[in-house]
RNA sequence: GCCCAUAUAGCUCAGUCGGUAGAGCACUCCCUUGGUAAGGGAGAGGUCACCGGUUCAAAUCCGGUUAUGGGCUCCA
């Protein structure tokens, strides 16, 4: 008779076999109210089944993070039944749980309309409300594929098709709707709560585009309504960072119709573009680098050398003279090697460090471009490293160190690193593949640090780690890169001569520690709601006087602070104090520099932050050792 | 590129049944000299994204194009 090990180490035994619900049942009567599903030795089963031998038993409820995703799945579930009423010639396809919230996938010959999401939503909380018994039932493969094709359900037949034969198939049912799927869900539709059905788009069958488009619903599932309305409220927040809408309120940037996918940048954008610019000019410089500059308009014929044509020709922007072919620049490195190749270079003069501030365009598909996140013509802090295979540890990991220090002046701590390996489609023979894969896990590995591997998500030329930042709202920006190619070089005649006096290849390394500066800088708006650090906002002070009266003082502390290297300006406008505050808060100006008759007279100024917090009168000078401290602090 | 939606003043948006367009903010001018998030008044401002169709008449209905938004696919 089964002895239960609970997750606090207690034992419980049962004279009869006992369901999970049972179980839950002798350990408390709160606990039976809020049981979802039970993990019987590491396996996620319904509160349905039947323990029959000795077992090591916890209980999901809601509040654990698996008990979370059966709610969100079966919530799934329970919008497949709802379109299904409503739209009985959609067919379900699959409806996975996703970050906070779940999908699924329709195929129906019209789209949803929002007034369709609006019905849906409203027969899943009746169906939620009528508190439907889920059960799980198992049937045979080839039964499962008839049961389903009689239903007119051709795309679970096909999932069903590629479940290997020898597994049982699981469906789970609640009234009239039966689905295909592993479970575990709830006990019944009542344990579903607090949901709410987010966006309508588009999905390929299987994630491929040469498939079909299905019609996808996202919706997101909470505990309880609560939880749902802070998500929501979260959403909102996120919405009022958008970079694109900060883009414009603040006035850095805009784009328009006839540049899609280009930036017009603003004084002020601009700003904080070459603020970063010669901050990453500091660091690399500092790290052996030297900065070059290289044509935007490259004949044909070096994309073909290089292998960019053949792989990306229908993404590269393209022109011609009477007689020529160009491209536009799509990325950097090919430019750098004819640099290099410029006067024999020896053993001694590695390794070479090449760095550009690269302007490339890349005909991104149309529906692919958001805001200047993702566009057709952005700048890289690029960079490739001319090296011997034997240099590449110490480069890898120097760069290492290099990308780490920047984002945490840039007040990122949280940084994420993913090593992604050969990909199909690819370049060079797999000797050479090994050696590379191997040269940049190993200095990983030497660092000591926390990583992914993403099998096949390499570049086409070599292995790459991809440098991820974490915003304050807990999303995820990969940024940084460092990729080994031992490919190019050679393709593009690059060579060195070796210490015994023979001709070899040098191994090259691309890298970006910010990679695309726009979408940096839209990454660095979000995170930071647009109130950027005092040492890259464009403006960093606005001295306002409280009547005309004050205007002579007011230019004269202007005057005197942009001596000081401050970006400062006088805000002379006939206009109420409270009305100068309000909107150099909203144009998120760190710090408002207020002089009356009685700061005049002190020779001080009232200080006032973007944040509503009065610092009090101070002189210039402590003005300036307060604000040149902070600027030195960077994000830090 | 694919699916769905959207496009009206500088910005954010309203515009009913098809009858030549409206608000708030911003802008200009005037009054106001006011101590920490909006002082008051007046004025100016629109080829309703673009092209075509239906109609006596189109911001409005239909078709196409472009861009934007949300996804999918892609991302050297």
């Amino acid at each position: 008779m089964p002895v239960i090990t609970l997750p606090d180490g207690s034992k419980k035994s049962f004279e009869t076999p006992v369901t999970v619900y049972q179980i839950a049942e002798s350990i408390g009567p709160g606990l039976v109210k809020v049981a979802l599903a039970g993990v019987v030795d590491g396996r996620e089963v319904d509160t349905r089944y039947v323990v029959e031998q000795d077992a090591e038993i916890s209980i999901l409820t809601p509040k654990d993070e698996a008990g979370l995703e059966v709610i969100r799945h079966s919530t799934a579930h329970l919008m497949a039944q709802a379109v299904k009423q409503l739209f009985p010639s959609a067919q379900v396809t699959i409806g996975p749980v996703i970050e906070n919230g779940f999908y699924y996938d329709f195929a129906f010959e019209r789209g949803f309309t929002p007034e369709d999401l609006e019905a849906i939503e409203a027969r899943m909380a009746e169906l939620a409300k009528a508190d439907i018994e889920v059960e799980r039932s198992v049937m045979p493969r080839d039964e499962a594929v008839k049961f389903f094709r009689e239903l007119g359900e051709e795309y679970k037949a096909e999932i069903i098709a590629g479940i290997p034969g020898n597994e049982d198939i699981s469906l789970y049912r609640q009234g009239d709707f039966t689905d295909l799927c592993r479970g575990p869900h709830v006990p019944s539709t009542g344990h579903i709560k607090a949901f709410k059905l987010t966006r309508l788009a588009g999905a390929y069958w299987r994630g491929d585009s040469n498939n079909e488009m299905l019609q996808r619903i996202y919706g997101t599932a909470w505990p309880d309504k609560k939880q749902l309305k802070d998500y929501l409220f979260r959403l909102e927040e996120a919405e009022k960072r958008d970079h694109r809408k900060l883009g414009r309120a603040l006035d850095l940037f805009h784009l328009q119709e006839e540049a899609p996918g280009m930036v017009f940048w603003h004084p002020r954008g601009w700003m904080v573009y070459v603020l970063i610019q010669n901050y990453i000019r500091q660091l690399i410089g500092r790290h052996g680098y030297q900065e070059v500059n290289t044509p935007q308009l490259v004949d044909r014929s070096l994309w073909e050398r290089s292998g960019h044509w053949e792989k990306f020709k229908e993404d590269m922007f393209t022109t011609q003279t009477e007689n020529r072919d160009y491209a536009i620049k799509p990325m950097n490195c090919p430019c750098h090697i004819q640099i290099y190749n410029q006067g024999l270079k020896s053993y001694r003069d590695l390794p070479l460090r090449m760095a550009e501030f690269g302007s490339c365009h890349r005909n991104e598909a149309s529906g692919t471009l958001h805001g200047i996140m993702r566009i057709r013509g952005f700048v890289q802090d690029d960079a490739h490293i001319f090296c011997t295979e034997g240099q590449i540890l110490s480069e890898v990991s120097d760069f290492i160190d290099l990308v780490f220090h920047a984002y945490r002046d840039f007040g990122f701590d949280d940084v994420l690193l993913a090593f992604s390996t050969r990909p199909q489609k690819r370049v060079g023979d797999d000797a050479l593949w090994d050696r590379a894969e191997a040269a940049l896990e190993s200095a990983l590995q030497h660092k000591g640090l926390d990583y992914k591997v993403q099998p096949g998500e390499g570049a086409f030329y070599g292995p790459k780690i991809e440098f991820s930042l974490k915003d304050c709202l807990g999303r995820v920006w990969q940024c940084g890169t460092i990729q080994l190619d031992f490919s190019m070089p050679g393709r593009l005649g690059a060579e060195y001569v070796a210490e015994d006096g023979s001709r070899q290849t040098p191994v090259m390394i691309h890298r970006a520690i910010l990679g695309s500066m726009e979408r940096f800088i839209g990454v660095l708006i979000e995170h930071y709601a647009g109130k950027l650090p005092l040492w890259l906002s464009p403006v960093q002070a606005v001295v306002a006087g409280i009547t005309d009266k004050q205007a002579e003082r007011v230019s004269e502390i202007e005057k005197i602070l942009k001596k000081q290297g401050l970006r400062v300006e006088a805000d002379l406008r006939n206009e109420k104090i409270g009305f100068k505050i309000r909107e150099h808060t909203l144009q998120r100006v760190p710090y408002m520099l207020v002089v009356g008759d009685r700061e005049v007279e002190a020779g001080t100024v009232a200080v006032r932050t973007r944040d509503g917090e009065d610092l009090g009168s101070m002189s210039l000078t402590a003005l300036t050792e307060k604000l040149t401290a902070e600027i030195a602090s960077r994000g830090r």
